[in-house]
DNA sequence: CGGTATATGGTATAGTATAACATATCAAGC
DNA sequence: GCTTGATATGTTATACTATACCATATACCG
């Protein structure tokens, strides 16, 4: 695991440096980073949470660089088909990638009290969904593991509710 | 793995041995197996795809058992939190659950092409999820695992697009 | 049989996502 | 530099998914 937004870390670095990892991986794979695409990553590594389509719109809205539904979900779509970006499923929401580059399949572990969603690199080949469908003769193609829980500082100031 | 719907079974065997240990269940626990909850069950069963809220409120509606969003939704909340259907994030739909009874960590296959899915049972403690929230010291509550791709009948038909 | 919890029926609305079409910009070859 | 084809943007309208809320009915328990 490279980063855990679930503890103390250089916060200004995760944004610049997701920044400049898109921008190099967008100028080796010809691919336009233009100013919506790189304004939805800045956002999204604004903040280890999940951010719903919606409420990425509403920055972009507020900052004029557009106003409909679709003007958030296409650059959303460009950022999760290019591994920028990640949805994630149980939330229908999305997070800035943590590990740009490298070739992964990731699993999420969300915190239910902060929101904080942490992205665990981990072998593609392994775990249980792989075993499963070797045994089936199953074809994976893509992978959703998603883990629900309590953080350990959510844990030790609450075992039960959700304050913030 | 049960029953694995991606081959030849007994379907009408796995519709009645559904209900019966969902009855059995309900009356175990003291849970009101109703007429729509029962109902709904039994179009779960019917198939091995994954039905969306609507879908199962089309039949409802035909039926007489209830026209409204809120039917449907409860009876799936109910299927869901007893453990008698699974939710599958990645389709916003839901499919019955193969294994009633035991205690179980479900992952799903999902096949693109002709949309069965297959419940694999698998180890809760097991796999990389597990092993990332151990490393963050994260307390794992519930876990979505999905994979997409082909089945092996439809790999040997088909290996780029969706015929069915 | 009265009271409390649970289930049903319904309206209205919130939240998520995409189809379809028009316009603009980019990138490359001539 | 201009044409051309591909890519990106802007917008309208609508489809799909889900829940809050209120009223009524039914079930279960003492």
């Amino acid at each position: 695991m490279t980063i855990d937004p679930f503890h103390a870390h250089d916060h200004a670095g995760c944004i610049s440096s997701g920044l400049k990892m898109a921008e190099r991986q967008c100028a080796a794979e010809g691919l336009q980073f233009t100013p919506v695409r790189r304004r939805v990553l800045e956002i999204l590594l604004g903040e280890h949470k999940a951010l719903g389509a919606y409420d990425i719109l509403e920055v972009l809205r507020a900052e004029g660089l557009g106003a409909q539904p679709p003007v958030a979900y296409r650059a959303l779509d460009f950022l999760v088909s290019h591994g920028l970006a990640h949805r994630i499923e149980r939330l229908n929401a999305f997070i800035a990638c943590m590990h740009t580059g490298q070739s992964h399949a990731p699993a999420f572990l969300i915190c239910r009290s902060c929101k904080r969603v942490v992205e665990a690199d981990t072998d593609p080949g392994a775990g249980e969904l792989a075993r499963a469908a070797d045994d089936a003769g199953f074809t994976i193609e893509r992978t959703v593991r998603e883990a629900l829980g309590l953080c350990s500082g959510c844990r030790a100031g609450d075992a039960a509710g959700a304050p913030a």
